[in-house]
DNA sequence: GCAGTTGGTTGAAAATCGAAACTGACTCAT
DNA sequence: ATGAGTCAGTTTCGATTTTCAACCAACTGC
């Protein structure tokens, strides 16, 4: 256990934590304030020994904290931690994208700005220019992270 | 077959679509120039019936197009439609978080902006006042695709 | 003809998942 | 203090998925 695999490239690190069927939605449950287990088993229609498992990766990650919400007996709730919480703008732009493309532009729910009411798009964003970049004018290098091979990694 | 889950969240719609543990992986490949099915599967080392399938249902959604890129014989390859392409923020937000919390800020690979070389962010983006938006100015509201329920969903 | 490449398919073994039953600690109502 | 209920799991086991390896077919280049 304690596997460091040692992947050059964070999307393949942060799906090999996050990236099954089930951790993202417990994910997105706890930030609509989803946070006991037998809520989160039942919203999700996981089951059990799995939503166990899950927690626990997530635990152990730092991406979620078990933390009491009462004595006798001992229960506990999960709440997101700031590395959990900077999963927003991820889950933002999968919501996006599947109210475009999945739900037909008709979104579910929708995020917008408070001072115009227009529904909220998530751009790459140059914050020197200060401006938002279009996927043709990105490009990518290797960074400080990186310590093997020169591949060209565009996304 | 074909079930049709209605479940009312765009995250959810999404992550049924493509939440594996493949299919981003391989939409990342195509992002970044890998679209031959071998050298998809040597880069990952998925298995073969596994990217037969993940490459199917990708082609299904409508999320890649195979085509020829030879005759005599017949081969193809695969690449992103505009759907596809929008998955960009997606990954580059998953890819984002993995830099700053897997692989300890610091990035393997790094995005930036053509014109002038600074590291991308991905933000909020309000079209109508043309600027980023920050969480706090951000609210929710049930919108048209919504069909029971008024549950809040904050992301 | 023969090796090599590409893009698969097939089948068996291994890993993972899902549903249901069970547990244990406790509360509350009678 | 007996009994029903809740919460948060664990255990078990059959079903499904994934992996791994072998095989296949169409074609190229020599």
């Amino acid at each position: 256990m304690h596997k460091q695999p040692e992947v050059e490239c964070s999307i393949q690190r942060t799906l090999d934590l996050i990236g099954d069927r089930w951790t993202l939605l417990i994910v997105r449950d706890l930030f609509r304030g989803v946070r006991r287990f037998s809520r989160i088993q039942e919203d999700l229609g996981i089951a059990k020994n799995l939503l166990t498992d899950r927690l626990g990766t997530l635990v152990d990650a730092d991406i979620v904290e078990k933390v009491p919400y009462q004595e006798r007996p001992v229960r506990h709730e999960y709440r997101l931690t700031e590395k959990g919480r900077a999963l927003s703008p991820s889950l933002l732009a999968l919501m996006r994208w599947g109210d475009r493309y999945v739900s037909g532009g008709l979104a579910p729910t929708e995020l917008v700005h408070d001072e115009c009411g227009t529904r909220l798009e998530l751009q790459p964003w140059c914050t020197t220019c200060n401006v938002p970049v279009a996927p043709t004018d990105i490009s990518s290098r290797p960074g400080p992270g990186r310590h093997i091979g020169t591949e060209d990694t565009r996304v």
